[in-house]
DNA sequence: TAGATTGTTAATCGATTAACAATC
DNA sequence: TAGATTGTTAATCGATTAACAATC
């Protein structure tokens, strides 16, 4: 069992991201500096994170783009592919399914659900929409353990029950309300109002937010000037 | 200038969005430990938080919801309400704007943008669509300082720079990029795909996230057992 | 070599919680 | 009163960064 924190994990698919993205342009090493002033951390941090990878770079060279890739993909990747299901076929989950269309073939959408009867029994971006009566069977079937709530606030325990009783041990919630699951079920509630209520806090003239510190002290330099 | 830590907002608000629901359902007060249950945070922290907001409970009677409600309300809202403006209308941006419809009276959409001349020049969900040409001008007549981007990633660096120079100052990125922004501009990145492959990290079931710890430890215990 | 970068440690901060006296 | 809760402090953890020897 692999135990690690949370922000490890997101800084992890960031690296992925960036250097996919370094990757693209032909770029094929890069030092811990470049890619921290990429993801915003420090070089430090970068540099500590890929050692637990064991990913190895050497000075004056960096690390290897493509090396790093293959070692990111190793640990974050499912070796036989993870398939999710989405339910809630509104404007936010069409737009989810528009972005995975074909885009992650380690990470697909391979089953959507819905109570209008207008939308069952069709493809939405080539992912086929089913009604929610048969979310337990499709689920399993499919063996789906990561689940998308798109579904209105109401509606959003109700799946995710529903989801976790078929074996979903991941959830992505959109609704604007918490989740209750049990242990051993990893939810992520993203509440976009919520998330914009903060922005806006910040957003006015008179509020800053606390830059976040922490970590040693720059050590106390003496004078330069002094003779 | 007031100045606060990003984590500490983000309860606030969750507080405020638990609270309305409670009072809602008709409850007039409420004790530190309900709302920690609710929020997934200690109730020290929530006491702290509502010492902070010099919002007095009583032992045994607790904290009344109504007062709570105001205080969030004078710490959390702009007095005088806040406009923020969104800058692409894919489903993504039609979702935000369904969700946000008539909903908070004091953060409202006012106005859209989009490149394509069919959505242009029409409302969606009550919110004008203007052309992005008019971006700066509309942004600043309407005196916004609070910007959503949804559209491609290609395209979203450039709308916030656009925002930015015409006075906005925090912006809510769903682009699967990482805006640069200058000092004095908040951004909250919101990348719903890297979220999920987060998510398909700790769904599967080697995988499991490290609980978050800190704090004083229990004391040592005497065995109560013992003669 | 000289210079820059990596691998790793030491230091330190913010965040969080147990604890408990004061209070209703 | 007795019992539970609030207001507040003390303790402690994880996270983060500066520093620097080893290395290319």
């Amino acid at each position: 069992m692999i135990v690690v924190s949370e922000k490890t994990i997101a800084r992890l698919v960031q690296y992925r991201r960036l250097l996919h993205q370094l990757a693209a342009r032909g770029v094929a090493s890069v030092h811990s500096h470049e890619l921290a002033a990429l993801a915003q951390v420090s070089a430090a941090q970068v540099r500590r994170d890929f050692m637990a990878l064991i990913a190895a770079g050497t000075p004056m060279h960096g690390y290897d783009v493509a090396a790093l890739l293959e070692a990111l993909r190793a640990f974050l990747d499912a070796p036989e592919g993870q398939a999710a299901a989405l339910v809630g076929i509104g404007n936010l989950g069409k737009a989810i399914l528009t972005y995975f269309a074909g885009r992650r073939p380690k990470l697909v959408i391979a089953a959507a659900f819905d109570i209008d009867p207008a939308k069952v029994h069709r493809l939405f971006r080539s992912v086929p929409c089913y009604p929610v009566e048969e979310l337990p069977a499709r689920v399993r079937e499919l063996g789906i353990r990561l689940g998308i709530i798109t579904v209105p606030a109401a509606a959003a325990q109700a799946a995710a029950d529903q989801l976790i009783r078929a074996g979903v041990r991941g959830l992505v919630n959109f609704a604007p309300v918490p989740l209750q699951a049990p242990e051993g079920v990893f939810v992520e509630d993203i509440d976009i109002a919520m998330s914009l209520e903060k922005v806006a806090f910040f957003a006015r003239s008179d509020r800053a937010a606390e830059p976040a510190r922490g970590g040693r002290r720059p050590a106390p330099r003496l004078h330069a000037a002094a003779v």
